[in-house]
DNA sequence: CTTGGCACTCGCTCCGGCTGAGTGCCAGGA
DNA sequence: TCCTGGCACTCAGCCGGAGCGAGTGCCAAG
């Protein structure tokens, strides 16, 4: 582990080159910081710094540029995450305050969080794993075709249409519409899961209750389904247009990737825990082709649930400390506006 | 109006600069294209088209390259839709028949329409206008908060929470579901409107029926937001690295717009007639920021009703033909699609 | 361990010359 | 009247060399 001059030396050159997006040298480090060293002095800690894999030459005679041991070093000892100012708070909440449902309150966190950092923001919609089943519903919109609607206490609606061997009249809908309600109402997901199967499997005695076994398949089905199938929401796509060089390298897999939702998911990774911000460094990541792309996430939830994960995609060259503050205040402050609502 | 030979020499230049990228020279042309003419004519021809404002040169002894003008001609009069090959059609229908959902069936569009375009493709939801209520859910949160479903018959459900003044028991509340499911299910959005309004006023006379007056406003209020606030999907920005130079002229301003719904659905402009083909060319567009995009649309729908508009938006210098084809091979079986849906 | 000095490296930029594709014009021929 | 071959001219792009300067590594002295 470097002492400490040469962490300072570090920490001096990933700023600089943060800022300027230059290979930074001795000299201009000395005179920009103000290390009380001379340059030759700084020359020996990057040579040293170097050596030990945090620092890289693009060629002899060009200043240094931190590699991604150093970004991760600069990131784990550092920094510190600086707390967002009043302004910024006030403005965070303002923002989001002003969202009327579930949908808008996602949207809203990713445009503020990628006008923010100004990088590429992705927020995963809050998991049902912990939310409860508020209601069901069974509407037949024909004698033999029933629509379910999954009423959730985030707010969620989930439909689906069934089909049914055997017709069902009104008072065996009403019948099932509160045997069904009975089972799952007010439990979580999971819970609601079980409970739906002993109705199921009870069902499936003598009678003809094959439709309390269908509606009671298609729920779990439906549950279940949307635990794995989360939906994201990207935003801020336009400040790729700030990368310049290295654009078919580094932009073109990250455009494919921000559609592809199952590689964005697996880029924002485990939800890490709320108010701990992850933060994934070059080819720390699972992607080849994104090797030069930073990911810095964090989980968000109400009643300190981790719910979900949010988080922005970015170069490896980027100002971490405001980029984790500002993905840190947004997660807080829809934790705030979920745990409300 | 230029003769025979001279839109000969125009339709060539906007094939060959299509598929070099390169401004293109009149030796180059006379022998790619069989003109039986001399490089001599076609000079004269081309110097004549500059004149007119169909050609221009990016500088002095450079070939010619065609202008927003020359492009428009070209798809105007020297071009006709190329019908897509026997394969790509089946592979059109066979990808969109495995869709689920109206959900499903809007983003399996809008993938493989930027797929065969390779360029960014956008889909308009179809609008509510032409669909019917299928049927409305009242579900008491709790005494003095009602959620409030509305099916549609294109499977579109809106939900909202409605606070209630006064508290409404279970007798109240289905009195008041069939009240309103009586006056607005199957009706086509417009009416529905109409008679919820009707009702609202007769629920205006003595007695506490404030409920119904409520209820009633939220749904025409969701119903009519819903027409103006329609849906997007967009898809195939990974294309857009296909840009490589004039990045930030050309780029930026184009995942800017694809981020603000507003402004593509003001890019997308009407819904042409089902079967037209609409060509947005460069400037001829309401941006200035977007003046070397062009935009090609049209609209689709169910029995014979344009319910909404897709297309794709791409830099000026792209396959016009083929693009024209493939955005209305999409629109034809999309329409079909919602017809037997 | 730090510092000043010094020689060295090497990417970047500027400059001049060359090349070649492409043009415009003109005079002769169908 | 229109087409054609010829010819001089233009000019972007490429190449190579020179000069610059930021930056390095090493060394000897403090």
């Amino acid at each position: 582990m470097p002492g400490e001059r040469r962490l300072a030396v570090l920490r001096a050159i990933v700023e600089d080159y943060v800022a300027t997006e230059e290979p930074v040298g001795s000299k201009a480090l000395v005179e920009r910081h103000g290390l009380n060293v001379s340059p030759a002095t700084v020359r020996n800690d990057m040579a040293a710094l170097e050596d030990e894999g945090y620092l890289a030459q693009p060629h002899t005679s060009a200043g240094r540029v931190p590699t991604d041991k150093g970004y991760r070093l600069f990131v784990d000892r550092l920094t510190t995450v600086k707390p967002m100012s009043v302004a910024e708070k006030r403005a965070i909440s303002t923002f989001l305050d002003g969202a009327v449902d579930l949908d808008d309150v996602v949207s809203r966190s990713v445009r503020l969080l990628s006008q923010l950092t100004r990088q590429v923001a992705v927020v995963q919609y809050p998991t049902l794993s912990r939310s409860t089943v508020r209601h069901v519903e069974l509407v037949a919109l024909s004698p033999d075709r029933l629509l379910v609607v999954l009423i959730l206490s985030t707010g969620r609606v989930e439909q689906r249409v069934l089909e049914l061997d055997t017709p069902l009249d009104d008072v065996a809908l009403a019948d099932l519409r509160s045997a069904v309600n009975r089972a799952a109402t007010g439990e979580v997901i999971a819970e609601a899961i079980r409970c739906l199967g002993v109705m199921s499997a009870a069902a499936a005695g003598p009678g003809t209750t094959a439709p309390a076994i269908a509606v009671a398949d298609l729920l779990v089905d439906a549950m279940s389904d949307h635990r794995s199938h989360e939906r994201l929401v990207v935003g801020g796509a336009a400040n790729l247009a700030r990368y310049g060089d290295s654009f078919d390298s580094a932009v073109r897999p990250l455009l494919e990737a921000l559609e592809e939702h199952v590689v964005l998911l697996r880029l924002l990774g485990e939800a890490s825990q709320s108010g701990t911000v992850t933060v994934r460094i070059g080819a720390e990541g699972p992607f080849e082709e994104l090797s030069s792309t930073s990911v810095v996430t964090t989980g968000y939830g109400a009643h300190d649930d981790v719910l979900a994960t949010l988080g922005i995609v970015g170069p490896t060259r980027m100002d971490y400390p405001g980029t984790m503050a500002a993905v840190r205040a947004v997660a807080r402050y829809l934790s705030r506006i979920l745990d409300e609502g």
